[in-house]
DNA sequence: AATGAATGAGCCTTCATTCAT
DNA sequence: GATGAATGAAGGCTCATTCAT
């Protein structure tokens, strides 16, 4: 007989009716997410793989089918985290025909979307914590996302630049400045709110955004 | 002489009843620097004590005559290693008597001599690292380093909006600014360096201060 | 058919009930084969259930369609391993109508034909290395294959001594003498050879028969 | 208050009152002698660590403080094993003035007495075993056991067959007449017997002794 | 019959902590 | 004060066993 959905009926039960072939795709997203949320909690070294386990609603055994070791879940924790939402970005920016404000607006609120706003923020906070221990973790980051992302941005400030938009500027400075607050968000949310700091995400956003376009647009100098 | 010699107790156990305070003037500070750099390169969970004691040139069980666990430790690493320094910035503030420009780039320049430029900045990395971990640290660093370091810079800027130094502008919003390149400096140095990234801090300092400088002052632009 | 179709029982409920020996005489020799392959090269405990099926080219959980755990695997591999050569050598020798010491030389070549020679050799590798962790199997290899062995070589010398083809000796003491050399080959060509001995078993067989005969005949020495 | 002898006291803590240097350098060989019993009982792999320290009278972890790992705690007890036995029988070797048939019986019942006889007897057995698995230990023992074992034996028999004592015959196949039945002693000792086979080790070292002695004279071809 | 994903008990190994010297 | 041998709880990882498909 066929459990129906009972309120009582824990995450498990219910994913123990799940069809086997379904489950077997599905797994690594699911355990990389919770090996994500808990290496964001404790760090690496003290989590315990037990605890991903449960958290992912299975057996600490099965974790090995499909990671070798704890040190390789991390490594695919990182690179499943970021990459395919940069992969995204960049779709966005080859077909934006708007102006050069308007995608960079699009990307700042996009990364919110995706990123800033969802566990995933809690990505660089672990390579923040852990990238000297995991120095080709850490190669990787900086390759895939660090660089990628930072030509995301260099692309859209060249844009406006050409197109007149922006007044011309130093563009790896005015990068530093673009991505620091927003680096500073996640570390807000994600480590120094419980130093009893508070902000509010989506106004220091805006804020943020309002700066920018002030200080990159052409007018600001004569006005 | 504290605690009088007596027939039926050793000189260990007197020392257990010994105020903490006693035990923690002596403490050598030897051992919080070797802690705080393997806590900084490591993490508080994958850093060892043997290599604590190792780095600090004594055996391991040296470093529990001064501290009772490892987590003491842990406390101890970030109470000594950044108040004293706030102290003496607090000091510098009180007997000030120049341009209020003046006195924020001593407190920059000051804070990079003192702590940014020194093995004290892996503090608030580990801070942002381990902040979950130990929720009364975080507090404690919130409490004595945050909200003091923040009012630090508060009275600098509400001195020289007094004086007609500095235009009018939301105070919190300008420390944020302020600070928040601080602390993607150290971020850089203790973690991202291992990325790829590179930055210089002297120059990037500098620039920081004199966007500042244009930034709070009144005559910027032609508004 | 054993088992009636019962409407309310499965296929594999039926199974459950079937005697032990059916499920034995369906059982493939590629699985204890693979088994005895890996038994005598890494030993039991260190064998892994995976590499018994990836060998046998099944899956494992298809060892468990014939075999109910790892050890009663491993007292198929002993069972089937000699006893059937065994009986095949019983049949042998009452069928036997030469000499004695031709008949012994049909069962020391035989021996290595069907035995030492091949895979099954592996079998007293394993019997030394497990019998401690398994008495009922060594009781069984006992009864089953040490007695009866030694009954063989038996009957031969005793028909030998009645014949006059052989002198009047201790019995059981030639055939320890016999036997041991062996064993010895077999423990060579399983083991010690990884010290880097080296031996042609063939060469070495032919000087131990040769022996035999001198030392069993009455025409030995000048005596 | 010192503890009195007590019969319930165990041997722990007996160990527990010794002085802590002797202790630190009697430790190694304890652990070897503990771990050779039950290596030879169960078997490298199926011998636990726990078992290994509890059998020496100490915890788990002291077991890391002389062993990197099981694996070289198998090295250590193959390493200590038999080397200092047959080192001290080359010494007697070189000093013994008699007959070569004393010094064979001497070597034969020195074995005995050194090796044979006593826990270190289960190493051929361990060897026999595990060499499959530790080619690298199968090569050490090779090296310094077999290679040096058999040249004390091919020494006496060439200085018998120098002196004229013994008849002229094939060296190396003689050894291995020599050694064979050794070897099967110890096997019987440590496997075999539990396979309900019985013998009297020094009746049958005895007899092999006698074999032997008749096997090598000259005097035998004329009897 | 056969598969292989899932399980979880068990073992090797580490390391914070203790304590006799 | 200082040492470092010893401890044992805890965690990463393995693998015999189960069971839904």
């Amino acid at each position: 007989m066929q459990t129906p959905a009972l309120p009582t009926e824990s995450e498990k039960d219910a994913r123990r009716r799940m069809p086997r072939r379904r489950r077997k795709d599905a797994r690594p997203s699911e355990l990389t997410a919770a090996a994500l949320e808990l290496f964001v909690e404790k760090g690496f070294a003290a989590t315990r793989l037990d605890d991903v386990a449960a958290r992912a609603g299975v057996s600490k055994g099965t974790l090995y089918l499909y990671f070798d070791s704890k040190e390789s879940l991390f490594k695919a924790v990182i690179e499943e985290g970021i990459v395919p939402t940069l992969i995204a970005a960049e779709q966005q920016l080859a077909e934006h025909s708007g102006s050069a404000i308007e995608l960079l607006r699009k990307l700042l609120f996009g990364w919110w979307q995706q990123i800033g706003g969802t566990r995933l923020a809690g990505v660089p906070k672990l390579i923040i914590s852990e990238s000297r221990n995991f120095p080709d973790v850490a190669q990787y980051y900086h390759d895939k996302v660090i660089v990628r992302g930072r030509a995301l941005i260099r692309t859209v400030l060249q844009r406006g630049m050409v197109s007149g938009e922006f007044r011309t500027l130093d563009v790896e400075t005015a990068i530093d400045v673009i991505i620091a607050p927003l680096l500073m968000l996640v570390i807000w949310r994600f480590s120094l709110c419980f130093c009893g700091q508070e902000t509010d995400p989506a106004a220091y956003l805006e804020t943020h955004f309002e700066l920018l376009a002030n200080g990159l647009s052409r007018r600001q100098g004569i006005q």
